[in-house]
DNA sequence: CCCGGGTGGTGACTGCGGTCACCAGTATCG
DNA sequence: CGATACTGGTGACCGCAGTCACCACCCGGG
């Protein structure tokens, strides 16, 4: 029986769950922190828990021979659908996770998931929202994609990334917009210096800058 | 407190769920039916009840600016996700929904939907594969979408209209198609003819054969 | 009967964006 | 110091697929 240490900074960050639905998280949970650069979960995996994130992003993709396309964010107090169905589903995960900004998780092992969705109304509904939230996340993707230009798509990403760092300078490198959206640097380079003609944005030596 | 007729054909259609379930899905249930090629659902409007199928095939799809993309089929003992998400988050739908094949269906009140949801566990673990299978469903989709070229896209989706229907021969006008894939008339026409060159068709007159 | 609506079929054009090849600038490291 | 490996930048090319403008059917209704 070790003291845990963490369990203050667990009772703060789980301040928005019912009480006793912490209390069973923190006793089964187990804490991980994980630097930038982290592949989490790679394709064809199987999954034992659901990431629970507390403190910084992960980014979830689809990845098909290579091309990968951005699928959302994973923030605080939110978790990864995708592990749902792994989890309740017993099958391999068929996307990656990796970690954007020096993440502290908190996973939930599979064994007690189901009876917790039983007990506690309040995970239930926060699986819920979260299923829902993803699928008009994707939805929207899938339209962006199907029926809109590069350069609306860029612009949309590139305004996603202002509202999620809060910076309207975005130090990002062609290339890594290349792999979000399942394009090609050079094709990106290009797009961007027309969106730089039409004042949509500024291209700086430090970054984009979102105008 | 008028007789239900429809007491015997419920309970038959409703087997797969657990008895009290049935019990309280008949009683506040509406059983409607809809002929082929209703609009049940248009874009924008708000839902007050959640289908669920009980014969007959829905039609779910994306719609922007004219342009469609099918999402997925609603088939008997299924459900919409997206009216889910439309009821328990309050928001307008942004899909349309039609019927393929003439479909009766029991309308759940979105009132009671919270309530069963804690009740009956069965509901709610039914509710979650929905969204599983919708979210993975859409998920493939935008895969195809984004990485493979219309002929492959073409042929996954005859495929699947082979599997739901159960035919081999398909009679599916051209133009539905391209409505489905998001795509135009002629270009379906000319993809075919390069299908059937490749052997992976044969156009008949009375409609297309998958080989 | 013709007319209007639906089918499928085809050729020509076009543009988006993916690919290739290459260049220059900068930073890091042995 | 040169070697290497990143970055962004550019011009040429080209293929997929969306669009336009047709045509030939076939069918049902007035």
């Amino acid at each position: 029986m070790k003291e845990k240490p963490d369990k203050d900074y667990l009772l703060r960050k789980l301040r928005f769950l019912p009480l006793p639905l912490q209390e069973a998280l923190i006793l089964n949970g187990q804490l991980k922190q994980f630097p930038a650069g982290t592949t989490l979960l790679r394709e064809g995996q199987y999954v034992s828990a659901i990431p629970l994130v507390l403190e910084g992003r992960l980014k979830v993709y689809a990845e098909v021979e290579a091309k990968r396309l951005l699928l959302y964010y994973i923030r605080p107090e939110e978790s990864c659908v995708m592990s749902f169905s792994a989890v309740l589903e017993d099958r391999p995960s068929s996307i990656v996770a990796e970690v954007e900004e020096d993440v502290t998780v908190l996973l939930l092992p599979r064994e007690q998931i189901h009876e917790w969705l039983r007990h506690y109304p309040m995970l239930n509904h926060l699986f819920f929202r979260q299923y829902q939230r993803r699928y008009t996340e994707l939805l929207q993707n899938i339209e962006q994609v199907l029926f809109h230009r590069l350069p609306d798509r860029l612009l949309a990403y590139l305004n996603d990334r202002k509202r999620l760092t809060g910076h309207a300078k975005l130090t990002l490198t062609h290339r890594q917009i290349a792999e979000d959206l399942g394009s090609a640097r050079e094709v990106i380079t290009r797009t961007l210096k027309k969106l730089e003609t039409e004042g949509s944005v500024r291209l700086l030596e430090e970054g984009i800058e979102i105008l």
